[in-house]
RNA sequence: GGCGCCGUGGCCGAGUGGUUAGGCAGAGGCCUGCAAAGCCUCGUACAGCGGUUCGAGUCCGCUCGGCGCCUCCA
């Protein structure tokens, strides 16, 4: 197995099973319902577990909770309503929608607020190991003592500007770790340094080191966070002479009308709606078709291919199952060991007539659902069974207003050799 | 301006030196009472211009175009 590591730029060979294989995905900052775009490393997070634990590795999946940040407090204020409670429906909200997915949860979900302790820790360390200093209740992080620093986007020290202005900064370059608590924030946790609260990237590494270690595996998360977000994490772990992650995989954005979809430009489509329209599995068809690390379009469009082509796949457990060659599984194992080519082992998969090999490999992805057969209710059955009655006795003026009749109530008929079958339509 | 990614047939989207990607949509056929679904067949693509090579969508250079990050953002 190996994948694209953003900070080598290179192709890396995961060790071999079982592992272990600690994963650590940046989630989101919760003060509104996540957009489709959110779904995207949560997915691409739960496949990978699901995959690399179905080829024999022994893998950990921490995904966090940002529940603690500038944008909360802002959108209290906005609604008037205490950060915390605010935060807690969020949070609820994420639970709800990404649980609609079906894909289960990842092993472990920390919330920034539940790791104070870790966070305060952590900065004291840097603090103590003059990697960071304290500024009138705030502390930051010196970048300029960190020489690696741009490894990861690819900048250089010499041109970067300026993070978040602030007169207490020796280096306008140098980021926030710790924040004194300011009028209009009503939450905020004792520290060394006075009431306050986390900066938003020390919470990550805080987080992942709490549950994974200095050294993990893997590190992912969309591609926008890169920088400052994950170069800054690796900065603040590295310093303290933490191995932090070994791969950083950034998956691609979702793009609206050929801009990225995010919450500050506004452009963006409530993940929960799209599963209302669409369903859970013509989205994870659409995840699928995608390589992760690109950016894709979403639309109507494209939806409506992912959902034509889970139908098809839906299609294959209604026709005779045909027993696949041999080698057919190690195409497919090998296309999602190659970076995790999700796009070329679902058209492996298309290829398959084979019922067992085809459901094994929709579990993989959370998609074993396309294999049930729909359950017609009573109604629907007993129009069905006057319909074939009628064409029985050629009577077909009958038996096609039947059919229309049973089409109004959302099933549609297909005659087969002996007898008929009913079939949802979606 | 800096860093990075990308440009494949009507659409989506794999493919990194030489054999069919796959799917959606469309056309024709088989099947069917008619359908639907399925199956078969078809389109003959690789932004442009140069270069390397026996041979390039695949490597190199340039040009054009798109996107992301550089400020909160998955």
């Amino acid at each position: 197995m190996r994948l694209y590591d953003s900070l080598t730029r290179r192709l890396v060979e995961l060790p071999s099973p079982p592992g272990p294989i600690r994963i650590y995905v940046c989630g989101s900052t919760v003060y509104q319902r996540i957009h489709v775009g959110n779904s995207r490393p949560f997915v691409l997070g739960m496949w990978l577990r699901s995959w690399l634990r179905h080829t024999g590795y022994d893998v950990t999946f921490v995904h966090n909770i940002t529940d603690v940040d500038d944008k909360v407090y802002a959108e209290s204020v906005k609604q008037g309503v205490p950060s915390r409670e605010l935060s807690e429906r969020a949070t609820a909200w994420f639970f709800e929608d990404t649980d609609a997915l079906g894909l289960g949860r990842p092993d472990l979900e920390p919330r920034a607020t539940e790791t104070i302790p870790e966070i305060v820790e952590f900065i004291q360390e840097l603090v103590d190991g003059e990697k960071a200093y304290v500024a009138n209740g705030d502390v930051y992080f010196s970048v300029a003592g960190f020489p690696e620093y741009g490894s990861l986007s690819g900048a250089r020290l010499e041109e970067m500007v300026t993070q978040e202005t602030s007169e207490l900064k020796r280096d306008q370059r140098d980021f926030a770790l710790w924040k004194s608590q300011k009028p209009h924030e009503d939450a905020a946790w004792d520290s060394p340094w006075g009431p306050g609260r986390p900066g938003w990237h020390i919470e990550c590494s805080a987080m992942a080191e709490k549950f994974l270690g200095p050294e993990f595996e893997i590190h992912g998360g969309g591609n926008d966070l890169r920088f400052p977000h994950h170069e800054n994490e690796l900065a603040q772990s590295r310093s303290l002479g933490h191995a932090f992650a070994k791969i950083w995989m950034h998956n691609g954005m979702l793009e609206l009308d050929a801009a990225k979809m995010s919450k500050s430009l506004g452009n963006v489509v409530a993940l929960q709606s799209v599963l209302e329209v669409w369903g859970r599995e013509a989205l994870l068809v659409f995840h699928l078709s995608g390589a992760w690390s690109k950016p894709v379009d979403f639309d109507d469009h494209v939806m409506q291919q992912a959902s034509a082509r889970a139908d098809r796949l839906r299609d294959v457990f209604r026709g005779a199952h045909q027993a696949a060659a041999e080698c057919s599984w190690e195409r497919f194992s090998a296309a999602l060991d190659d970076d995790f080519n999700t796009p070329a082992a679902l058209a492996v998969m298309h290829e398959w007539r084979d019922h067992d090999l085809l459901r094994r490999a929709l579990g993989v992805f959370g998609l074993e659902s396309l294999a049930e057969t729909d359950q017609a209710p009573p109604e629907a059955a007993a129009l069905a069974d006057r319909r074939h009655a009628a064409r029985e006795a050629r009577d077909f003026d009958e038996a096609d207003r039947l059919r229309a009749e049973l089409e109004e109530t959302g099933w549609e008929v297909r005659d087969e050799a002996q007898g008929y079958r009913l079939v949802r339509i979606r």
